[in-house]
DNA sequence: TTCACGATTCTA
DNA sequence: AGAATCGTGAAG
């Protein structure tokens, strides 16, 4: 034992970087990702994002597309942040806000896979924000935070995902682009695409509470 | 001040 | 397939 020996430096959080590039870049490549928050009680809550979309500023369908204002300002600011907005008046919608400051873009996070809960307990953006107790007091909250809430990287169990890619869903403008993305072995997944059936229960993916962020 | 509209969810 | 429900933005 030496005395300069140095801890190990655990990167728990998806750093900056991985943020500051195009929704549709960056969605895809945050199924598998997790969602983590430490709880009031210190435990942690978390699960595994399985089903993403992308919104950029081109976008007829984006919040931005139409113009900036105190509700959408996050989704314009700097990019690694939580942009949380209000649904049909009751529900809560999570996204992470990609790419470049000035430039309405992110992520949507529609599903999420809790380990040892209900499967559809997180199956669809209205649920997952319900699930994790997020509202719009979370907006613009850092995602890279590390402190209460945040995003840790795909485990190297998830090298070979079969992702499945799709048109976005629940949108009346910019229906065609292919900019939703599931994970095909989950049954977390708000609604699959057509012809694509739903894994039997005894062959599709869970979490288990050993893979801890 | 009023009105129409959802990046949804739940029930039939 | 259809209703519920209410914050928001645009219009008057």
């Amino acid at each position: 034992m030496t005395a300069c020996q140095q801890p190990v430096i655990v990167i728990a959080s998806l750093r900056f970087d991985f943020f500051a590039r195009p929704a549709e870049v960056v969605a895809p490549e945050l199924i598998g990702c997790r969602l983590v928050k430490r709880q009031d009680d210190g435990s942690l809550l978390w699960g595994v994002i399985v089903e993403t979309e992308a919104y950029s500023q081109d976008d007829p369908a984006c919040h931005g597309y139409r113009r900036r204002s105190p509700q959408n300002e996050t989704l314009f600011g700097e990019p690694g942040r939580f942009y949380v907005y209000v649904s049909y008046g009751i529900h809560h919608c999570v996204n992470v806000v990609t790419d470049r400051e000035d430039w309405a873009n992110g992520v949507l996070l529609r599903a999420a896979a809790l380990p040892a809960e209900p499967e559809r307990i997180a199956a669809g953006p209205g649920l997952l924000a319900r699930r994790f107790g997020l509202d719009r007091t979370d907006d613009s909250r850092p995602v890279t935070g590390e402190h209460d809430l945040w995003m840790a990287p795909r485990p190297d169990t998830f090298a070979n995902l079969d992702l499945v890619t799709t048109t976005r869903i629940g949108i009346s403008r910019g229906e065609t682009r292919p900019w939703r993305w599931y994970l095909r072995s989950s049954r977390s997944v708000s609604r699959r695409a057509p012809g694509d059936r739903m894994p039997a229960r005894d062959q599709c993916w869970m979490p288990n509470e050993e893979e801890r962020p």
